[in-house]
This record gives structure tokens, sequence and C-alpha cells, in this order.
DNA sequence: AACAGCGCCAACCGCCACGAG
DNA sequence: GCTCGTGGCGGTTGGCGCTGT
């Protein structure tokens, strides 16, 4: 089977004489569709993401609940805009929770690679991506960061390296509904405000441990300041904090009863980038006066407001509790003695009190040639003419090898020849029939890996 | 009315520390 | 001592509404 499909895509490219992708694409799928119906065992799934985490993210197949099989499979198509002269790079893949089959359509649409690797080659398979991704027109892949970020509130199935086998999860991402919020209001008030990652593996939600809590902390907990504005007498405090400790966000947000740290964090972020406008646009501190407020109930920053004495501020751990466990206690913690509170008048000292160098203005990445692939990939890119390692990529089956799954901990499920008896053992195929059938220039058409710079 | 700029905010991500096994 | 899971934290991003032009 694995022979025809490729015969049928050596046909095409020569009745066409050029890239189809479609067709491609389409073989691939079929490829793919009869390894799904001959091993029960294996579902479709959606297009591969590289994650730096390690993690390999199969996206698309878990849009919706009970999709049908052309729904999963159109789920495999890559998130790459569609590009001219077929520069792209597309994917359908397949698991049985032990492997992972993929197979990649690279810029020459006819020739899809069927790849079957095991849970520990996934860093190696998003590196495989990489490369096919770079082959496409530097247009359409200008920034493959940008490809790899979910729609929020989309669903994502992922597949972990650290856990056991190839698990297959479905996780929420996105606002939360209010449904979800009761339910995790109930949990809480059951168990507390712990053991966050048990709510997924009781099933109650589809959401991580992480931002179940982050839910819990930033939203649903009780006492929480929604929706108001912060007051002088609390800027101060967080101006004065800042001061103190840095961006200790957490620890600034227990001295502000109702404020989380992701407040004062997004309080001190938006301060920051008016500042940075402030003085970017008017020059001189002390002309900044003229820039009219354009929220008339916004409290300006700089205001004068009434000047704190230096309260003691004891370091020891015990008083480090927050104010949602004794709120009474923290409204009435002295603050620490801090940097001098004497507020600048108007913008005048604004130098003074925020120095130049505290703003923070967007830094240039340094561009790391090594960075987008791993260790692990550059073995694999140096042992590409390998046989053995082909083999055991399930690419190759060659005869000096014999077969490839004695280098297989399972079943050869995937293996493109063994896999699929009927035709392929009167039909073997190896790289070298395999290559030797497609045109001497056809590989012409791959564009060299453009450099990193030029990503 | 349409559009752009901006601010706010919710949510995500990566990194790290810590504890259990 | 090592690995792994979990939670905490800080940085970042995208959506949405408001405001000014």
């Amino acid at each position: 089977m694995y022979f025809l499909i490729q015969s049928l895509s050596l046909w095409e490219y020569k009745q066409s004489g050029s890239c189809n992708k479609w067709f491609g694409l389409a073989i691939a799928v079929l490829w793919l569709l009869i390894q799904c119906l001959e091993h029960r065992n294996l579902t479709i799934a959606g297009c591969i993401e590289e994650q730096p985490s390690g993690k390999v993210e199969i996206e698309g197949a878990g849009s919706c609940k009970e999709p049908s099989l052309s729904a999963r499979i159109a789920g495999g198509l890559a998130e790459s805009p569609v590009s001219d002269e077929g520069h792209e790079a597309a994917c359908v893949a397949a698991s049985d929770g032990k492997h992972l089959l993929v197979c990649v359509i690279n810029s020459l649409a006819f020739l899809f690679l069927p790849l079957c690797l095991y849970i520990n080659c996934k860093a190696v398979l998003c590196d495989i991506m990489l490369i096919y991704l770079s082959q496409r027109k530097r247009s359409s892949s200008s920034n493959i960061k940008t490809q790899t970020r979910r729609k929020k509130g989309s669903k994502c199935l992922v597949f972990d390296r650290k856990m056991e086998g190839f698990k297959k999860e479905e996780i929420r991402k996105g606002p939360w509904k209010a449904e979800e919020d009761e339910v995790l209001i109930k949990h809480v008030k059951k168990y507390g405000p712990r053991d966050w990652s048990s709510i997924r593996s009781k099933g109650l939600l589809q959401r991580t441990g992480k931002s179940c809590r982050l839910r819990w902390v930033n939203k649903l907990r009780p006492n929480l300041k929604h929706g108001c504005k912060f007051s002088a007498e609390e800027e101060r405090v967080v101006i004065d904090l800042q001061a103190e400790f840095g961006n200790k966000w957490a620890r600034i947000a227990t001295y502000l009863p109702g404020r989380t740290d992701n407040d004062v964090k997004n309080f001190w972020s938006s301060r920051q980038k008016r500042l940075a406008r402030i003085l970017q646009t008017s020059g001189t501190p002390s002309s900044s006066n003229s820039k009219p407020q354009k929220n008339k109930n916004e409290v300006p920053v700089f205001q004068d407001v009434p000047t704190l004495e230096a309260p003691v501020f004891s370091s020891s751990m015990e008083e480090e509790t927050t104010y949602f466990d004794n709120p009474e206690q923290i409204r009435m913690m002295p603050l620490p003695s801090l940097v001098k509170t004497e507020l600048p008048d108007g913008y005048a000292n604004l130098g003074q009190y925020e120095p130049l160098s505290t703003i923070p203005f967007p830094q240039i990445p340094q561009l790391q040639p090594d960075l987008l692939f791993s260790p692990e990939s550059h073995e694999l890119l140096a042992r590409l003419d390998d046989p053995y390692f082909l083999s055991v990529l399930g690419i190759a089956d060659t005869p000096e090898l014999g077969d490839a799954a004695q280098f297989s901990p399972g079943p050869p499920l995937f293996d493109p020849v063994s896999g699929c008896e009927n035709s392929a053992t009167t039909n073997p195929v190896t790289p070298d029939t395999l290559f030797d059938e497609f045109p001497s220039d056809m590989f012409d058409h791959i564009e060299p890996l453009p450099s990193p710079s030029e990503w």
C-alpha cells in the first residue's frame, strides 16, 4: 500500500509536472487512514506544534467533541497559510498511546514522509517540523512562533513527554464560564484552596491545576476588589513597596487588602507604560503638566498624596501571612521603613523618584542560531544518512538491517512496509528504490534553510 | 460613523522552588 | 541524590471597551 501510494504520488508529479499540495495531502491522509483502520487503536490527531517546553501539541482534532473521522482528518492540516508554489508543510498524525505516526507533506507536496516516532523522540519531531516549516516561503514563515500560539478558548490535545506513555487529554483554555466557576468554588469550599490538580484528575473541570488556582486567586477568592481603580493610597503603597522589594508583586499584594499580585502587576505595568509615553511625548518632564488627562476620573499617578511616616517593618517571616488569612491584621500592619515617601511636585522631580533606567523599553531579542534545534536534532541531522537511524524512524526498511521491528520496543504498527502486509510484502520499498523513482531535479524545488536572522 | 490609540484586565506561559517517592 | 509533580510567581499577550480624531 505504501508503495502504491508513493507510485500515485509519482504519477501525479509526472502528470502535472508541478507540485500539488492537496494531492499530496490527500495521499498522506489516505495512507494514514488505512493505518488507522488496520490498527484500530490508532486515532488521527491534529496538526503538530512545537512547544519550547518539550511538549508536542497536536491541535485541531479536539475542536469538536465527537468529531467525525473526516473532521479529525481536516484537523490534521498543519496550521500554515496556503502559500504560493506549494512551498508549505502540512502534516497529519496518529497516535496509539505509545507511538506517534506522522505524515509530513513538504514543499514538494507529492512527497509525503511517514515517520514513526516513539515518545522519547518528540523533541526530534519538533525539529523535523521546524525544518519543514522553514522550507516554506519566508513570507509565510516569517514568524513561526506566532503560529504556535493558540486562539483563546480553543481546545487542544496535549501529548506530554513527562506523562506516562502518550496519554491524551483535553484541556480547556480561555475565558472561564460561570459553570466552571461554580464547580471551582464548590471544590474549594469542600477541600480548601489546595490540591488544584485533583480538580482535573477527578474530571470536574478540563482545566489545569494552575489555571484553577489562578482563577481562584485572581477572581473567585472572597473579599477581592473588583472593578475599582487603585486609590491614591494604594498607589503610594505600591510605589513605595516596589522601590523596596522590586517586582515582588505577590509580596506587595499582601499589603493591599483585596488586591492580587496580578492586580498590582497590571497596575504597575500600566503605570510604567504611561510614564514612558509621557516622557517620550513631553520631552522634558516639567512640560508634561500640559498633557491633558484622558480620563477625568483617572487618578493622576504623581498627584500629591499625604506623606506617611516611615513605619517600622519587621522582616520576620511570621508576618508574611496574607491578608486573606487575617485581613484585619494586615490592614493594621505598618508599612515598612521605606525610601523617603516624599512625592515630587508635578514631574519636575520625576527622575529622582522614577529613574529613567527603570522604565522598560522593548528589548530586541538576541538571535541564537543554535537555539532552534535541540541537541537531539543536531544528532538527527548528522545521522540522516545512517540507514539504521532511518529504519528506527520507520522511514526506511533496509534489507541488510532486516525488519525494522527489531528496533522497536513494540509491534511495528507504523512500519510503512510490514505494517501493510498485503502489498508491502510483494513490493518491498527501500530508500533507494523510493528515491530513485523521483526525478533528479525534484530536490531543486526545496529551498535552502534560511538563516535564523532571516526568520 | 469609522477608525486608531490606549488602558485595563484576564489568562497564559516559562521558570523556579519545594516536597514526595 | 535524583526525578517528577505541583504550586507560586513574574513576564507577557490578546481581547475588549473607552476615548479622541
